[in-house]
DNA sequence: ACCTGAACACCGTTCAAGT
DNA sequence: ACCTGAACACCGTTCAAGT
């Protein structure tokens, strides 16, 4: 159509038409930034979030973010607290306060899982946010609900989200690898216990022999099982004292 | 000295003389990328183990590697393998199985703080090469020997590594960020302890009170509590089935 | 004073062109 | 046939130059 059109050519350029052709774009922020981060992490994953992705995506050069934020491990622990703001905590009963722990820690591994790549962040960086506090808190009225001692609670308030964010990133990355390799998840764990058990006994006599032990379970059952233990664990420590 | 000879200029080309100078270098080989990947590992840290620094390294291009590595992922998995290989096995012995689950996971602990940044791959992609199998039957064997049952004793053998790599990342992080801020860890944690005393006790009944404890114990305490809880659990759980 | 285009110094990976 | 220089398509970050 411009072809046919001669008076385009005597006008200056096409663009200034165009210069307020799209709504005003909002002005940059730092919650405006953080919340295309997102965006674009529970779409894409965590490697998609560059600073010069999410420069294009708000429409400007890559300088322009250094404004609101320093860097890129700056943003990702921005992103990292905001995620974790996220999770609903447990108004403590004593009653069913090992349900609870779980209902913590799952609520954690659920909303981890839905940003993927997020997980990796935080067993680096043990975000020290409002809202890990506030998180923090939860937990050890949970604990104390349930008799374990102060020390105990204290330091389970460490390893509690260790594990659950370590198998936030295994998940993550066998989701990851479900992806690339279309295989069916359970094909390849079928094909890993037939491996496991093919190993000469001599060598290996317990990988052998429990095989489909090694092998039986997903994702969630072997998650439930860390934290009942870890649970049982300072149950049992916390009869001893008594 | 250049300057001063004008036979220089008629000779073809200074290189020629040099392309012998230093001593033959060694051909590449899978085991020589590797070889020195560890070192830069070791020496720098993961972040500086890329294709193009490993190049240089080898005095040769990018394109080289990818003769004898598929690309950055299988050189990461292939520096963890060799990583994993060197931990030291325990013989199993009945009387004190529970030392010896400590000793083996220290072990990997300590190899993984001697390579800074492989704990990152360990927790994303659990390996299953032989040396990983070694470890695997090593554990099994102490935790069968210690009367734990056979499920849980396989599903131990997912998460005790699993505590074990994901504590690796978060010392190693905060190794990293000790280098970085050259504070002192003490002060560190004063500083934390305090602001952890200092919230509304309203809102945060449990931090307050806990706030030395919170703080309390070093990395190394710190482990040794999520392994010894665990396997309190385990052994709770055995006695209960019993 | 505020914002950002362009540049800098890196990446991983591919492939055509050389030996 | 084997190897690799050079190119491609990205990174994070900085800073001088524009408004």
């Amino acid at each position: 159509m411009i072809v046919t059109s001669r008076v385009l050519v005597v006008e200056p350029l096409p663009r200034p038409r165009s210069t307020r052709d799209r709504p005003a774009k909002p002005p940059l922020s730092e919650d405006l930034i953080l919340d295309t981060a997102l965006r674009i992490l529970s779409e894409e994953g965590l490697e998609a979030v560059t600073m010069r992705r999410l420069a294009t995506e708000l429409d400007t050069g890559p300088a322009s973010l250094y404004v609101y934020i320093k860097g890129r491990d700056e943003l990702r622990n921005a992103m990292l607290d905001r995620v974790s703001g996220m999770v609903e905590i447990e108004e403590p009963d004593p009653s069913r306060w090992r349900e609870q722990v779980h209902a913590l820690c799952q609520g954690v591994l659920q909303i981890m899982e839905a940003h993927p790549g997020i997980a990796e962040v935080a067993v680096a960086n043990p975000p020290t946010g409002e809202r890990t506090l506030r998180f923090a808190e939860n937990l050890l009225a949970l604990l104390r609900a349930g008799g374990v001692t102060d020390q105990d609670a204290a330091w389970a308030c460490d390893i509690l989200p260790l594990i659950t964010t370590a198998s936030a990133v295994e998940t993550a990355a066998s989701q990851r690898r479900g992806v690339e390799q279309k295989d069916h998840e359970a094909d390849v764990v079928e094909r890993l216990g037939q491996a496991f058990a093919a190993l000469p006994p001599g060598e290996f006599p317990n990988v052998t022999a429990l095989a489909s032990e090694l092998t039986s379970g997903d994702g969630d059952m072997r998650f439930r099982f860390a934290i009942d233990v870890f649970l049982d664990g300072l149950v049992a420590r916390a009869a001893a004292r008594a």
